[in-house]
DNA sequence: TCGACGATCGTTTTT
DNA sequence: CGATCGTCGA
């Protein structure tokens, strides 16, 4: 590496990466260079310093930060970073594990649960309790059991237990136990067990902890702001002697704490590391002025964070767009005008992104693009993975590897159809709990020793069925065992199962679908068998549950195409032209955030404030006065946050009136006409709002007394829409509030 | 064992 | 409105 790359980073990015030795937390700004700064750290390290690349360890979330980071680093580095551990969270735990595995009683080759496959255990569990579905939710298990492992706990971790005061006789503790035990017979680990499973280790075997330690002189961590508590006390057990330990993260953007991410980790840094270096990188290089300064003044309203002055030498650039739309399909015909608008300009498509809270609100806009025929690529959509074909297909995989794997077994004993349903299915399950052995033990005992089981009655049909299929499973295990290429373990699969003539028989439009994603998973084995030096089977399923990203990085035209995705999706990318749409109360922020209070707002104030750091040069902001949420139109009015945009940072095109503005209380007052700028999209139909709203007044104001036949003496507490489509918000006297559209309410003023 | 029908309910999803 | 899920009937 040449020194350039280090005097071309500004003063803060050079302390970041000079101070190599000791802790580091490293508060990187939206836009402030933090990937290369972590990038460049970590070249110098190995190309400066001489440390050996087998001697670092930097943990990013996903696999794809992981790769792109690999591949700058090795473009900077002379060295072979071969060695350089550089990857998942959970990837970086399963290799752990399958190197340790015997000291938790489990097998190298494991299989680990997706989300899909631990919902299937936890239904389990209720239907052995006798608990309907509808009592207890699988998902209600699910999470209580992912609190527990994103807080580290184990089984048998008292210190966990204590601060957070578990409570053991609790039912979900047991169906938590319950669950482990099943996972553990299976040898299997799910997603949280993965890094609980690591703390466990390290916790009961100091000696195997203290090699690790030895090991990793260097740890860095990439978007610290999304670990959870577990991952906070790995990195603290990993660096406890080095202590050379550098974090990058930004509290500000920290919006996965539904999922278990701590900002506490951010905030108690220092605490744990008293000695720490904090760098703040707050010089932003993507956004224009005015973007920083609104997105700035926004999240200053956040009281949970350490607090940056972003601040960037990019010129001003113009104002913050914020358009309001007479309802949802006017907001996306709006977008879609502008997308139109910026392609005659010149702009290719690919600088063009559109954002929104919740992927439902996807389909609009999809259909407005398509309408001026822009190409478009929706961000996120169904995972290849959790596709049914391919699940099955993995699943006959999973039992090669893993022969106690009894869920992959269950789903697939009849798959295609060879007259072994459920009936038999539960017999065998009876047999296999009863001997404690496995389903697929019981299932190779019953073609061995058939009288045996005389008593289940297997018809004879059901035992030839059996046969053939346990047959098949060992010869595969056989090939798997002699390293034979998973490609032909997975063609023979596909084949000799049945699977692949079952699809081909029904020819409807499904099956075709079907038969093609099947043909995807074998060229992404391919692929993996090229990528890999010793490519395995249990490989290949590891990196497909913890890799659930298949990119098709398939462009359609050279001006490529309109990006749709959640804000969630959005974060860490950047675009020049961005649109976040359905910026409403109850929307962004999210109802379900509101009721969650001060916490849920800010999250959603953090969520907001990525949406609009991702925008370079435009940024626009839209809402609709009415939108069609869950059958019915839903009047929202317009997003706290926009209020929280100082306006000398934006302009509102369309309508300023009472319509919108009114059903939120705080932001009346703000609003008066000087707010308003004469928009200049005349054909708008946000226009025909505005002419038709400056003609009439409401016909009941806000404040005003109403008598509804139905529901008694009301208040008007907001009105939104004039004429026919005016809809008022009705406090009634025993505090219920009511929405009702005025031309089919039964109202009058009293 | 499958499919048709009705009830229910509704964020975000790096691994 | 619409996807999903459970129930019931054939």
């Amino acid at each position: 590496m040449n020194m350039e790359d280090v005097s071309s980073l500004n003063e803060a990015q050079q302390q970041a990466v000079l101070n190599k030795d000791g802790p580091v937390m490293i508060l990187a700004g939206a836009g402030s260079g933090k990937t290369r700064t972590l990038v460049t750290r970590i070249a110098r390290l190995i190309e400066h310093d001489r440390i050996s690349p087998f001697k670092v360890l930097a943990l990013t979330f996903s696999n794809k930060a992981a790769r792109e980071m690999r591949e700058r680093i090795n473009t900077l580095v002379s060295a072979d970073i071969g060695a350089l551990q550089m990857t998942t969270f959970h990837a970086f735990c399963a290799k752990v594990l399958r190197s340790e595995a015997r000291y938790l009683g489990l097998s190298r080759n494991f299989t680990i649960y997706a989300t899909a496959e631990s919902k299937s255990v936890a239904k389990g569990i209720l239907q052995r309790h006798g608990i309907s579905q509808k009592e207890v939710s699988p998902f209600e298990i699910l999470n209580y059991i992912s609190s527990l492992k994103n807080i580290g706990h184990y089984d048998g971790r008292k210190d966990v237990e204590e601060t957070y005061d578990i409570d053991r006789s609790d039912p979900l503790f047991t169906y938590y136990q319950e669950y482990e035990n099943e996972l553990h017979k299976a040898n299997a680990v799910d997603f949280g067990g993965l890094i609980a499973g690591v703390i466990q280790l390290f916790e009961l075997y100091p000696e195997v902890l203290n090699r690790y330690q030895e090991r990793f002189e260097y740890v860095l961590v990439d978007e610290y702001q999304d670990t959870n508590r577990a991952q906070f006390d790995l990195i603290r057990m990993l660096c406890e002697k080095t202590r050379n330990v550098c974090v990058v993260g930004d509290e500000d953007q920290s919006i996965y704490s539904w999922r278990g991410a701590d900002i506490r980790n951010i905030m108690d840094f220092e605490g744990v590391f008293p000695e720490v270096n904090i760098i703040k990188l707050e010089q932003n290089y993507r956004s224009s002025g005015i973007i920083i300064e609104a997105a700035t003044s926004v999240i200053a309203k956040n009281t949970q964070r350490k607090g940056k002055n972003m601040w960037t030498d990019n010129p001003e650039g113009e104002v913050v767009r914020i358009v309001e739309c007479a309802d949802d399909k006017k907001e996306a015909s709006y977008v879609s005008r502008e997308v139109e608008r910026l392609r005659d300009e010149g702009v290719p498509f690919s600088d063009i992104a559109v954002f929104y809270r919740t992927n439902s609100q996807s389909r609009l806009i999809e259909d407005a693009l398509r309408k001026i025929r822009a190409p478009y690529r929706v961000v996120a959509g169904l995972k290849f993975y959790e596709r049914k074909e391919i699940k099955d297909v993995m699943a006959y995989l999973r039992l090669i590897v893993n022969d106690k794997d009894s869920l992959a077994l269950s789903r697939i004993i009849n798959v295609p159809a060879r007259g072994v349903g459920a009936t038999s299915l539960r017999k065998l399950e009876q047999e296999a709990i009863q001997s404690g052995c496995s389903l697929w033990e019981i299932v190779q005992d019953v073609v061995e020793n058939s009288d045996k089981y005389k008593h289940i009655r297997l018809s004879a049909k059901i035992k030839k069925a059996l046969a053939e299929f346990a047959h098949l499973i060992n010869e595969s295990t056989l090939m798997e065992e002699q390293n034979e290429s998973p490609e032909k373990i997975y063609e023979k699969i596909l084949h000799e199962s049945g699977y692949w003539d079952f699809l081909k028989a029904s020819k409807d439009y499904e099956s075709l679908a079907r038969l093609e994603n099947l043909e995807e998973l074998a060229s992404a084995i391919k692929q993996f068998e090229d990528d890999e030096s010793k490519p395995s089977l249990t490989g290949f399923l590891e990196t497909v549950t913890l890799d659930q990203n298949v990119d098709d990085e398939s462009q359609s035209s050279e001006l490529g195409e309109v990006s749709l995705m959640t804000v969630h999706g959005a974060k860490g990318l950047e675009f020049p032209y961005v649109f976040v749409t359905g910026v409403e109360e109850n929307i962004f922020p999210s109802y379900r955030s509101l009721d969650e209070g001060e916490f849920g707002e800010e999250e959603e104030r953090r969520l907001f404030y990525v949406a609009m750091t991702r925008a370079m040069k435009q940024l626009t902001l839209t809402f609709a006065q009415g939108r069609m949420l869950f059958g019915q139109v839903k009047f929202n009015g317009p997003s706290r946050f926009l209020q929280e945009i100082p306006k000398k940072f934006c302009e509102w095109k369309g309508n300023s009136g009472t319509a919108g503005l009114e059903s939120v209380n705080s932001v009346q007052s703000d609003w008066s006409d000087e707010d308003f700028v004469q928009d200049s999209y005349d054909e708008d139909e946000v226009y025909e709002v505005r002419s038709k709203s400056s003609q009439r007044k409401p016909g009941y104001p806000k404040g005003s007394k109403v008598m509804h036949s139905l529901y008694g003496e009301g208040k008007i507490t907001s009105t939104v829409g004039l004429g026919e489509e005016e809809v008022v918000t009705i406090k009634f006297h025993d505090g219920a509030m009511k929405k009702f559209s005025v031309k089919f309410a039964p109202l009058s003023l009293i």
